[in-house]
RNA sequence: GGGCGAAUAGCUCAGCUGGUUCAGAGCGCCUGCCUUACACGCAGGAAGUCGGGGGUUCGAAUCCCUCUUCGCCCACCA
């Protein structure tokens, strides 16, 4: 008796490439991504981090815009009104650094081409090359709102930047600050505390003999930057310290510098450290400053803007000796040095002069360029401020009340520390790419003010205007983000809809950056918090346990990813392998083991489509409408299983906890469905056809049990369209090709539209007996003895 | 100097409020299978004193203390 041969009309392999692309057009094409202002479903909101214009995707996006994608899809299919807000960030540092480069291959520099040419430029790079990574996204199935597609400085955005900034001004909360604040000597350009970082360097310590002017002796002090003596104003003991008595209120000769100073009493000194003496450079330190101000010493600044030695001293003292603000700080030798070579030359010096006492190794914290790298110079300059202790109070109280808070939880303290110890924020920035500072003074009255137009002329005296020459801060418009992205000044629909967002998922290397800023300000200019939730995800590392960086050339390519294995097998990976905030684990050198576990799951789910494609009639009952009394224990239980796989992953997923709920589901699909329940109805399918009443009850060979086909199908429909759905906004891509094939879809119907599984509790209640239970065991029982007597299968 | 995270099978990691889904998954390894959905697969199997040491408890991978080793963040480490 011949069997009827299923005829499978799909191939043995799931093939990505050749649907995903179709697939995301269909998405797209039937709107489901847009957002609708007017919709009367509760809205989800979810704005994006916005990457630079000019980055390419890597897996730190990967991960993070995989994960906003898996609660975006899980709470469309919930039923929410969805908006994923997608754009990118003008990213000043950063943008104008790669254009300088390209410029300088053509052996040119910004100041070539001057402000106007050279901002026109970049806005020419950023529209041939920007915004590549949204279209990146794209190709990892990331279903975002492309009709909102924003940029920091879009005219849109640049007019709600401009606002704020009028606002602040005219709250008094922006002020010129005169201070020694982070200087990049290689962008030419202030920094905030934020984008000097700190990295752990090997250095030296210098001691170095100060020859007292009366010729009585010296004192020796302790430095790491022996370049900087040249902007030495004073030496400060601590007034309790033995040490110095008898030296306090003498008068030493720097070396070189070869100028007088004070030797002055200061409580910030350190005892314990170096020699108990400290020189003091006013200009070149942020501690030295404030003592600085304490003894109203003058500020010598010794070096140029680019790093190198030279007499720049504008004479910033307020009092003090006066006398030792000399005009020749920087001799003639070390003029133009850049000022690491300044060091070991000023070093040698010092040692033909009999000076240095000694040198030691110091490992201590050095700052660098979050840009760029170069080591940060502390320079005494002037810059705009905002003052943050008013922002940073309300917003505080704010997230002491719950209304905002972090996944993991860990993250509250370093937050709170940062928020209750906030310091003022360095706006300004002496660049050319991102929004020019709104400040406007008269040249002839000198009145100064913030502006939300170009002023023609000044109101008060209608003389000529200038504006101030520096950009913001670019973090001065990604705090605004959440707000300006949907139409802010104005009170726009989507604003009133869409504001306050839910769920912000990000890095939490910009927590301080970014996070709590954009907290900040919606609190001062919305009134609220514009999330609910701050999940921040871990780090994606090698397996050296480095992170992944293009410097190091340990990344991987996403791209490179999809093209070998397909994006679900991307997502299956990213999400399965991260635990509520921990690192990632993926190892470059081998994509394959990394990767393939996707791959084959996505490859097993289509098998297991094909099998039941291949089973189903046109029709099919809906389970609720079987007699519940003809189903077999194996129905019975994988009905119970799939309804309690509804509840696991649901709960999973609104936890916040993606790699259960994606396990969960593998699970029911791949250990539960495939493994037992399918292998369990094979005899009641397969049978021989054309015998009706035969068809219609025979024993199920697993449990001996009567069944029937149609039960078995509708059983089978049932579960695996659950399973499709569940998996869903891990992995879109494969569940809605095989949703698409199954009996009883309508035209237009789309997976990722279709509705989050909900659980009958009728089916849930199946199982109670946990019949299936034992069948397994026993099964499993018999095949451990099989194998351990090596009998063959058939048999 | 302060804060945080990690240490569980050869590898990468789960294990959420302590106890019948607590010793798990994937990969790798061993054995047998091209069983008419899938070898990107199926069945079976070996493999961990849950970093060390104390403690709380009737009971701890899970809570407390301590130590060790990695890693991260913060701090005016001249």
């Amino acid at each position: 008796m011949a069997m009827a041969q299923p005829s499978f009309s799909l191939p043995p392999q799931y093939d990505p490439h050749a649907v995903e692309r179709a697939l995301y057009q269909r998405w797209q094409d039937a709107g489901l991504f847009t957002a609708h202002a007017d919709s009367p479903k509760e809205p989800y909101v979810i704005v994006i981090p916005p990457p630079n214009v000019t980055a390419v995707l890597h897996m730190g996006h990967g991960l993070n815009d995989v994960i906003q994608d898996v609660l975006i899809r899980f709470e469309r299919m919930r039923g929410r009104e969805t908006l994923w807000l997608p754009g990118t960030d003008h990213a000043g540092i950063a943008t104008q650094n790669v254009v300088e480069k390209l410029l300088a291959q053509e052996g040119k520099t910004r100041f070539d081409l001057g402000r106007e040419a050279f901002v026109e430029r970049v806005k020419r790079f950023v529209a041939e090359t920007g915004a590549v990574i949204l279209e990146q996204l794209k190709v990892i199935g990331c279903s975002c709102d492309w009709t909102r597609t924003r940029y920091t400085f879009s005219p849109e955005l640049s007019r709600a930047v401009r606002e704020v900034f009028v606002r602040l001004w005219d709250e008094g909360l922006i002020y010129r600050g005169h201070r020694v604040i982070h200087w990049c000597p290689r962008c030419l350009t202030s920094l905030s505390d934020e984008e000097a970082e700190f990295r752990e360097t090997n250095g030296t310590l210098y001691y170095i003999h100060y020859p007292l002017a009366d010729g009585s002796g010296q004192v020796t002090v302790a430095t790491t930057r022996p370049e900087t003596m040249l902007g030495d104003t004073a030496i400060v003991v601590h007034p309790d310290d033995p040490r110095g008595r008898g030296f306090i209120g003498k008068q030493v000769r720097v070396p070189i510098a070869k100028v007088l100073v004070p030797i002055l009493a200061d409580e910030s000194v350190d005892r314990e450290f170096g020699t108990g003496f400290v020189k003091v450079t006013p200009a070149h330190d942020a501690s030295d400053f404030e003592i600085g101000l304490r003894h109203r010493l003058a500020m010598p600044i010794i070096m140029t803007e680019d790093g190198k030695m030279g007499d720049q001293d504008k004479g910033e003292g307020r009092g003090g000796d006066a006398r030792t603000d000399g005009e020749a700080r920087v001799p003639a030798e070390l003029a133009g040095l850049d000022r690491f070579v300044a060091r070991k030359k000023i070093v040698k010096m010092l040692e033909a002069q009999g000076l240095l006492a000694k040198t030691e190794t110091h490992r201590h914290s050095v700052r660098y360029c979050y840009r760029c790298d170069s080591v940060v110079e502390p320079r005494l300059s002037d810059q705009w401020f905002v003052k943050m202790a008013a922002l940073a109070g309300p917003a505080l109280a704010a997230y002491r009340r719950g209304e905002v808070r972090f996944v993991p939880e860990r993250w509250r303290a370093t937050f709170e520390n940062w928020m209750t110890g906030i310091r003022d924020w360095n706006i300004s920035r002496q660049l050319w790419w991102g929004h020019r500072v709104p400040v406007f003074t008269c040249t002839k009255c000198k009145h100064q003010w913030a502006d939300r137009e170009d002023p023609a002329r000044c109101p008060k005296c209608g003389g000529k205007v200038e504006q101030d020459p520096d950009v913001l801060d670019t973090w001065f418009s990604s705090w605004l983000w959440p707000f300006s992205t949907m139409g802010w000044p104005d009170q726009t629909a989507d604003l009133q809809h869409f504001y306050p967002g839910h769920t912000l998922v990000t890095a939490p290397e910009i927590l301080f950056f970014w996070v709590a800023r954009m907290i900040m300000a919606g609190i001062h200019f919305m009134g609220r918090v514009p999330f609910a939730t701050v999940y921040l995800t871990g780090t994606v590392r090698d397996t050296k346990h480095r992170k992944m960086s293009k410097s190091l050339g340990n990344g991987i390519d996403p791209l490179d990813v999809v093209k070998e294995f397909g994006a679900d097998a991307l997502r299956w990976t990213t999400v399965a392998n991260t635990a509520l905030g921990q690192d990632l684990t993926l190892d470059p050198d081998d994509l394959e083991t990394t990767f393939a576990p996707g791959r084959n799951f996505a490859n097993k789910l289509w098998n297991i489509g094909r099998f039941i494609l291949a089973q189903l009639p046109e029709r099919v009952t809906p389970v609720e409408q079987l007699d519940f009394a003809t189903l077999t224990l194996a129905d019975q239980w994988i009905l119970a299983r799939t309804q309690h796989a509804i509840e696991q992953v649901t709960h999973a997923l609104a936890e916040f906890r993606l790699d259960d709920g994606a396990r969960l589901a593998y699970q029911l699909a791949w250990g539960d469905l495939a493994d037992w329940y399918v292998e369990a109805v094979k005899p009641r399918l397969t049978m021989e056809a054309g015998s009706p009443g035969a068809a219609a009850r025979r024993a199920s060979a697993a449990t001996g049990e009567p069944g029937s086909i149609d039960a078995a199908h509708a059983v089978l429909a049932h579960c695996f369209d659950v399973a499709l759905r569940l998996l869903h906004p891990v992995v879109p891509f494969i569940t809605e090709e095989l949703w698409q094939k199954l009996p009883g879809r309508k035209a237009g119907e789309l997976l990722a539209g279709a509705p989050w599984p909900a659980v009958h509790a009728k089916l849930e209640r199946l199982d109670g007996s946990a019949g299936f239970g034992r069948v397994q065991e026993a099964i499993s029982a018999i095949r451990s003895i099989r194998a351990e007597y090596k009998v063959a299968p058939k048999v």
